[in-house]
DNA sequence: ATTAATCATGACTGTGGAGTCAGGTATCCT
DNA sequence: AGGATACCTGACTCCACAGTCATGATTAAT
């Protein structure tokens, strides 16, 4: 019976909150940056929901801390648990829910955030959260509901199901006029000669766009030695706005860019590397958030319609 | 933010524990009978929930206490939340889950209890505890989850999914041989005539089973005034068995008689009145807890052997 | 009208547990 | 080796909340 819950002391929903703090934190220093006290209570209330359960929930790693497998299964139980009540609180006080919305930092900035008022309206007014990840944390993230809806590539989804088409990225190569000869054409632009003498910026994330740029360029014959490495895509993109020099620029990157001024054309290379980008959601955290999944589907259609406008 | 739900206090698991055995027992009193401490503070723990969720959880229902539209949502909640946390312990511990199953007292009687310890035995071991329940209640307690299984008339269950069927119900009378004449034949039990002269025990609980049998006598032109009125069918049974009267029992009830010396029967008039025995569950509960719809099967099916046995 | 339920409220006490501080230990980095 | 980092532990204080008792208000049953 559900009583025996009670029957002995060392359950509490601040213990559970403690936890679940640093299960999402990844340790406990990192649940209560700069606050030791706060540390402290946690490690104790982390050991007496150990004891309360009988089980370890976390496993020492290092000099750090990590969960067991029946901790990873408390957390995810505990996040549902209090979302649902935040939930039920917001919906009776005639508040909004807030939803977790998780991307690269240049996927949020060039396509998410143009939607979210969008977004919001789909929702009923929601309070929207954005939060920048890597894709592959992401992944880990809508799965365990940290995150409520994801835009990622589909490839760094381990299911294709539970995603939505939002559109096909490819890869362009962009090259401020001022730094070509004038009246220079796209096939003059289309030469690894050219490229190898060019000022350029890339990223420097390790992240997979970044990895495929170098190596494609690589395999272009190109000595590839970018002028600027830059920590985003974002930083790519002003550096050639600025016109200092040329950049590989995912679809997403070239709106807006001033065609006079730069010289955009396909980058041939990675012609055949377009990756789709999707709408990723946890099909039973949805449900229990109330959301079906044509919303999801109509959601992943309005910011597809974010690129038409 | 989650964290909202602990910037302001009045948020505590004893109190939302309070509410909901409140909300189980349907008032205050008959959640906390012979302890008036205990109920002032049932009182007070739901108004501080009130208060926290900005809601009206109860509605006053003459001088008794009811559930809100928003309360029966918290109520459903918070004992799915409870009771997870619950399976969570017991597995850690080691313990065999709780099962309730509901189901009528001459059923539980008659088919559950020689089968339970089948049915633990592939719940793994699990605890059961039996519950009686009219037919009625029976399907508001598992849509809400105070109950897990319920073995229960097709007919009293809203919609037809969530159900296994167990058995086939028939009607029988049972004569005890020293009414009869010596050498009577089932022929010969087959008159309205003889009914009129026999003495009768039958059920006196106003359920459908009760009633049915009274109009097919009356339809038989029966004018039918049992001997014996009682609350349950186990009593007209052991009544029946006594030789003290006839009786009509359902196909579980005959189970065991001595046919050397009750004459049993089928009840003609109610030929056509067979239902369906059915194992009944929710399904989102069943989920949660761990069973699939093909263990659900199974167990009707181990329910099912047990009348072979 | 009287009585009995049922729930609400006020005024307490006692306690479990949150919050805080001061070390202590193990591990990693250089 | 020395220092920084991350976690643990013990010893407190303080408070929110469970627990208890007495009483009042409302309604139902007789």
């Amino acid at each position: 019976m559900i009583n025996d819950l009670f029957s002995k002391g060392g359950l509490s929903l601040d213990r559970l909150r403690g936890f679940m703090q640093m299960a999402e934190a990844g340790s406990i220093a990192k649940a209560a940056p700069g606050k030791p006290n706060r540390q402290s209570q946690i490690s104790r209330q982390i050991r007496e929901l150990e004891q309360f359960f009988g089980t370890e929930l976390t496993r020492r790693k290092g000099k750090t801390l990590s969960l067991s497998i029946a901790g990873e299964r408390l957390a995810l139980l505990i996040r549902e648990q209090l979302q649902d009540l935040e939930d039920f609180r917001k919906e009776q006080a005639g508040l909004p829910k807030s939803f977790v919305i998780g991307a690269g930092a240049s996927v949020i900035e060039w396509l998410l955030v143009p939607a979210l008022p969008a977004i919001s309206r789909h929702l009923g007014g929601a309070t929207l959260l954005t939060e920048s990840h890597r894709s592959r944390s992401l992944g880990d993230a809508v799965r365990d509901g940290r995150v409520d809806l994801a835009i990622i590539r589909q490839d760094a989804v381990p299911t294709g199901a539970n995603t939505a088409l939002v559109m096909k990225m490819r890869f362009h190569l962009c090259i401020p006029r001022a730094l070509l000869k004038r009246g220079a054409t796209e096939r003059d632009a289309a030469s690894p000669a050219l490229w190898q003498t060019l000022a350029f910026a890339a990223g420097r994330d390790g992240g997979q766009t970044d990895t495929a740029v170098r190596e494609a360029m690589q395999s272009a014959g190109v000595d590839f030695r970018p002028r600027f490495e830059c920590g985003s895509m974002l930083q790519v993109r002003q550096l050639v706005e600025l016109g200092a020099c040329a950049g590989i620029l995912p679809t997403l990157g070239i709106r807006g860019l001033d065609e006079k001024k730069v010289l955009i054309t396909p980058f041939a290379p990675l012609r055949d590397f377009g990756r789709a980008l999707v709408l990723h959601w946890n099909p039973r955290q949805m449900r229990r958030r109330g959301l079906e999944t044509s919303d999801l589907k109509k959601l992943a259609a309005i910011i597809a319609d974010q690129l038409k406008a």
